[in-house]
RNA sequence: GUGGGUGUAGCUCAGUUGGCAGAGCACCAGGUUGUGGCCCUGGGGGCCGAGGGUUCAAGCCCCUUCACUCACCCCA
């Protein structure tokens, strides 16, 4: 109990965990790299206004949950608490992103929000991001949708449902928010609970999102954002239903889907599973026309996703241990004849031929040994007794057939 | 930040109205004098999360505290 232990919300990944994770990230680096996307990495910390502007003041990540101190040099810094916002940082900072053309990013890596943990909620929580920057073509959003979906199917997660909506824009949003406003300014809006009361000013879209049954019931007839955006994102979005359903993607409407983050315009998607707890997000994104120039670079327009990595591990099968093909048992229990001396340098012989496996430090008996072998799945068990130490032997025996030879231990030179 | 649940062996968990600290798995040894998996027998292992209180006696009751966990808010 008086041992340090790690602190709340992070976790520690052995080898069982962790290799869920490297086959994730391997999935990513093939599925993504079919699709022209290059792998970035930037930093963890990050100047704290990048993501204030980036994310939006208003939000909760910006307003609640971030990471934040001030280094020996005075500055405020921030742990990321989300990927985009460097991303772009890294791609205007560079020079990367040149208006009417692609640029296709994709990262991943940890991330922090200073939250309660719980089932699928850390406070170090990872990642996996893809950003297609410089075009505002639907092609592109749809292009992001099905990479998407075919990095999923690649783990072998099925049973996800993809919702998607439309946010409208600059334009044209402030109507539909005002529209809202007006729709529950004129019900009784003391049905509302009190959070509802409050967002139906500052976020009346957030009011759409709540859980409440009374607020569910009253937003039943609120008004629809697909009434009210513009030609040009109705246009938009007609485009990128079409070629989803054409590209043979299932997918429902969500009128109600909207996003955490302040910078989302027009198409926005979200893929759910019910079976991972409370919470039901396992990556979202969306297009985010603007934010490029809101961060000083060019007036590029851009669309990605964000996937989180520990919902994912939750839904897949967990990738096997690797079977070793080799176990170096050392039953020479005898003191001071440099049996485990040979035994190691053996190991280091098997392995520079390419096998893995691991050699005994210790001697001990054949029973216990051979129990440790076949407990780790060891093709073979080499073993180095007192007999075939003596000989300058070792004897070889395969775990799944049973049968053995002795060999000369010169001979693996 | 606000609620609920749980802290006992390396792991998963029992533990009755307060009365000697338990099981399964794992580990070690033996049954089988040098041969794994199945079976049988035995063994090592514990500040019962921590601190205080009540009591002849506390894993159990009371207070405090810490940790973990689930949920709310919100999100990946």
């Amino acid at each position: 109990m008086s041992s340090i232990q790690k602190i709340k919300g992070f976790a520690d990944l052995f080898p069982e965990d962790s290799r869920s994770f490297t086959h994730m990230e391997a999935q990513a680096r093939a599925v993504f790299g079919r699709y022209g996307f290059g792998e970035l990495r930037t930093p963890l910390l990050e100047r704290t206004e990048l993501f204030a502007k980036g994310i939006g003041e208003d939000t909760d990540v910006v307003g609640k949950e971030m990471y934040t101190f001030t280094d020996r040099g005075d500055r405020s810094l921030t742990l990321r608490p989300e990927a985009t916002a460097g991303v772009l940082r890294a791609a205007i900072e560079s020079s990367a992103i040149e208006p009417g053309r692609a640029t296709r990013l994709y990262t991943f890596g940890p991330m922090f929000r200073y939250e309660r943990p719980q089932k699928g909620r850390m406070r170090q929580f990872h990642q996996v991001n893809a950003e297609l920057l410089g075009s505002a073509e639907p092609q592109a959003d749809v292009e992001v949708i099905l990479m998407l979906e075919d990095f999923l199917s690649s783990l072998g997660i099925a049973d996800l449902c993809f919702e998607l909506n439309s946010l409208g824009c600059r334009e044209c949003r402030p109507g539909y928010r005002a529209a809202l406003t007006a729709y529950f300014e004129a019900l009784d809006h003391a049905k509302l609970c009190e959070d509802c009361r409050r967002r139906m000013h500052t976020n009346p879209l957030r009011v759409l999102d709540c859980k409440v049954p009374a607020c569910k019931a009253l937003v039943a007839d609120a008004p629809v954002i697909g009434e009210h955006t513009c030609q040009g994102c109705r246009g938009h979005f007609a485009a990128v239903l079409s070629l989803v359903d054409r590209a043979g993607l299932k997918y429902t409407l969500n009128p109600r889907l909207v996003r955490g983050l302040d910078y989302y315009q027009r198409t926005t998607f979200e893929v759910t599973s019910g079976a991972i707890g409370s919470q039901t997000a396992v990556a979202g994104g969306g297009r985010y026309d603007g934010l490029v120039k809101l961060l000083g670079g060019p007036d590029a327009p851009g669309v990605g996703f964000a996937c989180g990595m520990e919902r994912l591990a939750m839904l897949m099968d967990k990738p096997e241990a690797p079977c070793p093909d080799f176990f170096l048992a050392v039953t020479d229990t005898r003191e001071g004849t440099g049996a485990l001396d040979a035994a190691l340098l053996l190991a280091h012989k098997l392995r520079a031929r390419g096998l893995s496996g691991e050699c005994d430090y210790q001697a001990g008996s054949m029973k216990s040994r051979l129990r440790h072998a076949g407990r780790i799945k060891a093709k073979k068990c080499y073993i180095l007794g007192a007999e075939e130490f003596d000989a300058g032997q070792v004897t070889v025996k395969d775990m799944e057939e049973g049968d053995q030879l002795r060999l000369d231990i010169s001979a693996f030179d």
